[in-house]
DNA sequence: TTGACATATAAGAATATTCTTATATACTTA
DNA sequence: TAAGTATATAAGAATATTCTTATATGTCAA
């Protein structure tokens, strides 16, 4: 039972257009922050909210580079399940 | 974008435990409403409100048999999401 | 045709999600 | 040190999700 209440809780956590956009992005070393504001119209609070929500999952991984963050993605499975989705184009 | 969005709405729809048992005990042939309500502690109208979910999503297709309902995975992509995360165990 | 069973729908309460604006923090450079 | 840039956090509003109970619908059998 606990397998899936924990994948629910991961798949949730990537569902959501933004954070499919943000973590294919990660995946492909091309992140930008000024991109997914203008794609989605939001806020940058917006976008650093979506980033909380993956990083609290261990989804992603931060570290900080002078001013700038550098995200990695940190879940095999997620990365595997992202690149399977939206693989070509 | 569209895809993003697109497989937002897919994965939200089946980002909850019930729901993803729900489609593995059917991608197993094996779907049984008094297993899943004693399981989980809900009502059988909880579970029917989850079956809606995925039949509105087209995850799934519906068809009456007699008394019962059978419900057959309709979603090649999804039944392979779920069948890899599901494997073994 | 009435009763029993399997499932669906409706209404509504409790909680969760996702934004916005305002503000805080951390680093860098003048 | 003060100002500027990049990012995070907080508060709160609007909306969505997920249950519950009550009730409806469809099928069968006595």
């Amino acid at each position: 039972m606990e397998k899936f209440i924990n994948w629910a809780e991961k798949l949730k956590a990537i569902s959501h257009p933004i954070r499919l956009y943000i973590l294919d992005r990660m995946i492909n070393d091309n992140y930008n922050l000024n991109d997914i504001m203008a794609q989605f119209k939001v806020s940058q609070p917006a976008i650093s909210q979506h980033i909380a929500i993956l990083r609290r999952m261990n989804i992603i991984k931060c570290e900080k580079n002078g001013i700038f963050m550098c995200y990695k993605i940190n879940d095999r499975s997620i990365e595997e399940l992202i690149k399977k989705i939206f693989k070509e184009g």
